[in-house]
DNA sequence: TAAATGTCTATATTTTTTATCGTGTATAAA
DNA sequence: TTTATACACGATAAAAAATATAGACATTTA
């Protein structure tokens, strides 16, 4: 289960890139942004403060200040907003090439029977997860395309 | 992620299932069983109780007694496993048909962005997942198995 | 009946999750 | 240059989940 700190944070993802795409665009306060997404503001503010430091999102302070999208939704990976805000992705962390870590009680990696079922099973998942960006979840996005999608 | 409890469940199902594979099996005492998979005796304890009850092993009491695995390895899920020991594995509530929960804040299913976008990774996933068993898991066992299987 | 063993409930500790608060810093407009 | 507005950052706290441990009891069989 993805935890409620991501989904905050791809809620508010989704207003900064809904918002990038009107025709004149505007940096969004925490608060407007805590509003649209239905998210509570101070924890939100942590949120968007570490998709600020990973360069997802930009912000400008003081007067007319506020968050706007950084890079591109296509280029905003699904699987590394998950690393960034939850952490790990890999079953276990002797898989994780990021994080990894080894088994306190592990004899043998390589032998592992349990290492060994998960990697395969991990392979196939990131092989998904990793293909999957925001611009993903914009297409899917109004109702009609739900619709024609269906059709 | 999975738990560490969960570790504990594949190691001492893993156990019970080499066991079940000898000329002549004996059921294993949860302190047999606890350091053949070095887990902590104490919670293996809750954990061997929890798949007892979901009929994957079963227990005699008394002298002689321990536990043995009542099912045949390839009927062991290990997705199911998972949802026993580890709880859902939908990556969202509301993607869960056996845990299924509807997300507080949640206007409409239908149109959610996140759920939609979630749903596609969860069903490849599942098709992977729910094909897996505990017998797979023996197949790449042994270090030969290990090596043939590298070849 | 005594020893070995599983059963069950309660409790405890640690870590993670989910926040909230206070204060500081930057910016732009008045 | 003051002031209003907004983000930045660190500290703290409550709640939930994960990871156990302990004690009393029930069952079996030698």
């Amino acid at each position: 289960m993805i935890t409620q700190k991501m989904k905050y944070a791809l809620k508010a993802l989704l207003v900064l890139a809904d918002e990038a795409a009107q025709p004149a665009p505007e940096a969004l306060t925490i608060e407007a942004i805590a509003k649209r997404s239905d998210s509570p503001k101070r924890f939100l503010e942590h949120i968007l403060l570490e998709l600020r430091n990973a360069q997802v999102v930009t912000s400008t302070r003081g007067r007319a200040g506020g968050y706007s999208l950084l890079m591109a939704p296509a280029d905003v990976s699904i699987s590394e907003m998950l690393r960034l805000i939850d952490g790990p992705i890999a079953p276990l962390a002797c898989l994780s090439r990021r994080a990894y870590q080894r088994c306190d009680d592990c004899t043998d990696e390589a032998t592992c029977r349990i290492r060994k079922v998960f990697a395969e099973v991990f392979w196939s998942y990131l092989l998904i997860i990793d293909s999957l960006t925001l611009a993903d979840m914009l297409r899917s996005g109004t109702v009609a395309d739900q619709v024609i999608g269906k059709a």
